[in-house]
DNA sequence: ATAGTTCTTTGACTTTAGTCAAAGGTATGG
DNA sequence: CCATACCTTTGACTAAAGTCAAAGAACTAT
């Protein structure tokens, strides 16, 4: 605890600075970062609430940016509220001027080491870098049919419809009643409020629970989030006196089959006729 | 590299932002800041450097926190340029709320890892912070009566006299010109223009050179400070075209030891009658 | 002792950053 | 179609951050 206090003032004494003062070389800091995070194109209201910047700020800055001949702005074409935001030629150059700067300054600040320190300070900043990401993730319990949930499956269904040799059908999918109030249970992994992952649980038989869709989003992959999800499902199933959990896999998804077995799951034979599944699998529930 | 700049905007972005906010709780950000760096006192021109301001905007800064009674301010007792300021037991006790709330803040970004987890990101941060550390050293070649040289030599001789049994007499030192010019060379390492570590070599007999005083300062150890001034006066030897060079260590200097046989130094009889020394080695240099 | 340097203070600015509320044009649910 | 919610723009501010130059006091080197 000490030790991440420590890391973190020494961490933005040495670079935080250098980075607000390369960034905004001839520009305020905050042009230059809201030019920085437009990318490919956003709209007004999706920079506010990434950058957490008030409305009238935001207008006024992206007038100027205008003005500048860095952005173009539009209408957006199905709501007209919203407007739009994307680079210019010039302001593409613009932002790989700032990335090219932000290089040389960090290739400047590395080059006192060799190549094997190097990698290891890479080892390491990409473990630190795992185990925030993983400490910022929040898994809440949400209602079955609630828009995060439905989203979560749709990219669950998506995935493994990808995936499959055979594809997937959407209406396989667990109905948001079996997974709400006392039927069952679903959460929703956020990453900054944006859902990053999800797991179903509803009940099978008495005393037995069935954990489904465990789903993490590409982009949190290999943090250790799928553990997560499978501890707050079973805490749930615990909590609803469930002594057992089991649950069904396809042939496909190996790296889930090791999952589920470090977590002490031990397969089993078919307890369902899912024509998905290949492996089933139990755990039995302390407490 | 990506993986460095990727780090970094995650980071600054996560903790950076964060810092900001909670610092300045109910005074200006700036001011916060200010009163933290002050830490034991200090002078207004080191601050001044430490956070590089403005001479009017830092004296402007020191006279409000003054009215608020969080600081005093006094002439520095030899040279009355100079202003001290220092925390008055209020501006101490504003101090611990900010460490109090950076604490906590702290703590809840890492309330959702557990405990092995924990430990990880922090081995992991430990290590980015240590080769960050040395990748901002420099080690510069500087004459031998240069007054950080002098200063090093100081410390490092305060250093050995409380290790070594039989202290240590600041006379049997290198003299400043052995190790300037043609005679020889003296290496300082610094950490942000601040000296932590020397190394001198001097010429011992043709074509053989002697490393003596590689020193690192207390803060500044188990970086691989040591290794990095080793290298410097061996390839400082090379330049010089000696083909040996050789050095002296002291029975308690254990670490020493171990680190020079792991340069590729191997032990040889006695090749001065030095008083402190019980070991000596040798390297002959490639090229 | 003198010239040049260093450090701080002060006055007089400018630029950034950020806030708040009113107003106007668009969607959306019923 | 109507009330309501949403998103953006504009005007009118404020506070913080930072800059520049002049001036005065104190030290240092010669």
């Amino acid at each position: 605890m000490t030790a991440f206090r420590r890391f973190n003032r020494y961490f933005t004494r040495r670079i935080g600075v250098l980075d607000d003062h390369y960034l905004g070389q001839d520009r305020p800091l905050g042009e230059a970062r809201l030019l920085f995070e437009i990318g490919d194109g956003a709209s007004l209201r999706e920079l506010r609430s990434r950058l957490g910047l008030d409305a009238g700020y935001l207008s006024r800055m992206a007038k100027a940016l205008q003005a500048q001949g860095m952005v173009r702005l539009s209408a957006h074409p199905r709501d007209s509220r919203l407007r739009m935001i994307e680079l210019t030629p010039a302001g593409r150059v613009e932002v790989e001027e700032q990335d090219r700067r932000a290089g040389a300054v960090a290739a400047g600040l590395l080059e006192g080491l060799g190549e094997a320190q190097r990698a290891e300070l890479t080892r390491a900043m990409a473990t630190a870098q795992r185990l925030l990401r993983l400490a910022g993730i929040t898994v809440t319990l949400v209602d079955g049919a609630a828009p995060d949930a439905l989203a979560c499956l749709d990219s669950y269904a998506a995935d493994i419809d990808a995936r499959f040799p055979e594809g997937f059908d959407k209406d396989d999918l667990v109905r948001p009643q079996e997974v709400s109030g006392d039927a069952g249970a679903f959460f929703v992994a956020y990453e900054e409020d944006r859902p990053v992952g999800c797991g179903a649980l509803r009940r099978l038989e008495p005393g037995v629970g069935e954990i489904r869709h465990v789903w993490v989003h590409p982009d949190a992959r290999r943090l250790g989030l799928a553990r997560r999800l499978l501890a707050a499902l079973e805490q749930e199933a615990s909590a609803r006196h469930f002594t057992v959990v089991r649950l069904d896999t396809h042939a496909a998804l190996t790296e889930a089959q090791a999952m589920y077995r470090a977590c002490g799951y031990t397969a089993i034979p078919a307890y369902d006729d899912n024509v998905y599944a290949s492996h089933w699998f139990e755990k039995r529930l302390a407490g």
